[in-house]
DNA sequence: ATTAGCACTCCATGCGCCGGAGTGCCACAC
DNA sequence: GTGTGGCACTCCGGCGCATGGAGTGCTAAT
């Protein structure tokens, strides 16, 4: 029998162990699988199939002489074939709903609230990647002098992110005149990618050095600082409920994980880089232990899905909790959070 | 002999006991003292002493046959009347110079990065209260469309500091004239603290209700809307290096009490509240275990001081560390920190 | 007033013991 | 050959106990 098409026995006892184990959290051994399912075999015979299960790389055990755990490759077939799919109660889908308040709301606040939720109906972190950089539309630009040597940028994009800049200026160049530059940009370069008008501008600067009037180059000029990829101000993600994480008993009791678990949460570039990866499919992105590349969140998985305005996907909103989680649950939740988050920001407005 | 006039010697061993427990985070012993500072004295003597001080309120022990540590009352004559002034090495005072890279950058980006630094030189939490609310200044408003009912407001305080809101808007409003109306605001207000422009955004509307015209009182209906006062967007704080906190040995055991700090971390409010009381004193604030009124907090000591842009105070920066900390390095790195953002931002820019 | 000495307390550590849970394997039954 | 009962073995974790070290408080002597 190949290891991939397991006999229905054994996929029915591996499931029921993995449940097993993600409600208890302790090893679990062949007596209790006879007695607390209705799986009408005795201890030795599952032993046995445990047995072969662990030589197939789906089951582990942290002692020589104790019961058995799923390692992240036994997760993983969980996931992918034998989970039952979970169907949310109508309070949890009713939580989600971002009605009301949200109506006045910038987009950033309603991401952040969403994650919220979902964090709090996951009691695992709750993360939100927000859109930047090739997902965000040209809406509108503005400068503000700020002093004879620095100018602020003000670029809202489509999405209603905003973001700013300082740009120095050796030579000053009064409000007035920003006012003209932002309203020629704004003219021009309504509704492109911000990837677009940059390249936009630059072919402009390269292709008639000279012939523009002053104005219009130093429109180009200003702007193509103000859009210039490198650094970008804003924090391009939320978490939400870290805290929900550490205090999980699966790493409450080991210091040494526990720091570089915060660590990694403050510095917040692994995570980015995390969901990040999910921006790249668009089924749910479900990544178990090791399959997150990174040592120190190895015991962590992560479940995340893209969010959508009007079918162009901005970013992704996802969770990152223990290893040991409701994946059922898990993804359920995600897929209706982004689900509503994407009908939210699309043009029926919910 | 009173409790508050020490006697010398008295006050020397106070001294002394709390410099060892910081060091060490180990009760002091009697035999400790003796052996390991220039007193004097035979253990016994010290042990009266000692008693005498846990009398008086400045020691208690963990245990009864013990050694003593600080009370948070003895850690409060200690920073008051004890402690030596310390002197920061060239290479902390360089390390914080916000330099070259800052000069093109927000005041908030200049102020993440030298709460980090706090951080990092303290080993403890950094923090900084940015300027909000009463403290901000009208420089630059600005109106954009985002749809048929939502008009997104942008506004550029004098600090720099920009804030959007988003205003929901019944009769929509096209771009043109929202730039008008921006325009207009703009020579109207600039220079004004934000609640004068509040204040007399109020008295127009109900001084002349109807002899306005409409681009007017338009104006003025936005503008109220995007000062309100009511649930500010952005987050007014930022915190750098929390995990510091958490990785201390004084909590690091403790499961209970690092729950429960982590939320206070995550929520911020309390330390929002913490930072805006030391933004209502001139001098430096250091506020040790109970004193801080916060149960989850009183293992932990704030040490901070507001900074200024030209003689106006802004905010207030400072750390959050284990009421065991170096309280005099604390001290002058904060202040050197406060000091160093406040020339920043004043006039001279550096 | 200071100090030496002594009895006492308390904590942390190490050790041995034991019970419980579970495995692996062997031999037996169907 | 597939499933099962039985048995020896392993390992963890909790408990009791002894021990040593650090430190105090008190008393009596200087």
């Amino acid at each position: 029998m190949d290891a991939l098409e397991l006999a229905q026995r054994n996929r029915e006892i591996l499931r029921a162990i993995i449940n097993i184990f993600v409600d208890t959290g302790e090893p679990v051994g062949s007596r209790t699988l006879s007695k607390y399912t209705d799986i009408a075999l005795s201890p030795a015979t599952i032993r046995n199939i445990m047995s072969d299960l662990a030589d197939a790389g789906f089951l582990t055990k942290p002692h020589i002489s104790s019961g058995r755990l799923p390692t992240d490759l036994g997760y993983r077939v969980f996931v992918d074939d034998l989970m039952d799919s979970h169907t949310l109660t109508s309070e949890e889908q009713e939580s989600m709903s971002l009605g009301a308040s949200a109506q006045a709301a910038q987009i950033e606040q309603v991401l952040a609230q969403a994650t919220r939720i979902l964090s709090e109906l996951t009691n695992t972190a709750g993360l939100v990647l927000l859109p930047a950089g090739e997902q965000l539309h040209f809406k509108h630009i503005n400068f503000v002098k700020m002093s004879e040597e620095k100018t602020l940028a003000v670029i809202v994009s489509m999405s209603g992110v905003v973001q700013n800049r300082v740009i120095p200026t050796e030579t000053p160049i009064d409000q007035e005149e920003l006012n003209r530059i932002s309203n020629l940009l704004n003219e021009e370069f309504s509704g492109l990618a911000l990837r677009d008008v940059r390249e936009k501008i630059i072919q402009k600067m390269a292709h008639a050095r000279e012939g523009l009037d002053t104005l219009y180059r130093q429109a180009l000029e200003l702007s193509k600082e103000a859009l210039s990829e490198s650094e970008v101000a804003q924090e391009p993600l939320f978490v939400e409920g870290a805290s929900r994480v550490f205090s999980q008993p699966d790493f409450a009791t080991n210091a040494e994980k526990l720091q570089s678990l915060y660590r990694t949460f403050e510095e917040r570039e692994k995570l980015v880089r995390l969901l990040d990866k999910c921006l790249g499919s668009s089924d749910i992105t479900i990544l178990i232990g090791s399959e997150n590349d990174f040592e120190e969140m190895k015991d962590c998985s992560v479940v995340a899905q893209r969010y959508y305005m009007d079918d162009r996907p901005l970013g992704s909103i996802g969770i990152i909790g223990p290893k040991r989680m409701r994946y059922d649950r898990a993804v359920s939740l995600v897929e209706w959070t982004a689900d509503s988050v994407s009908k939210f920001l699309s043009s029926g407005k919910r």
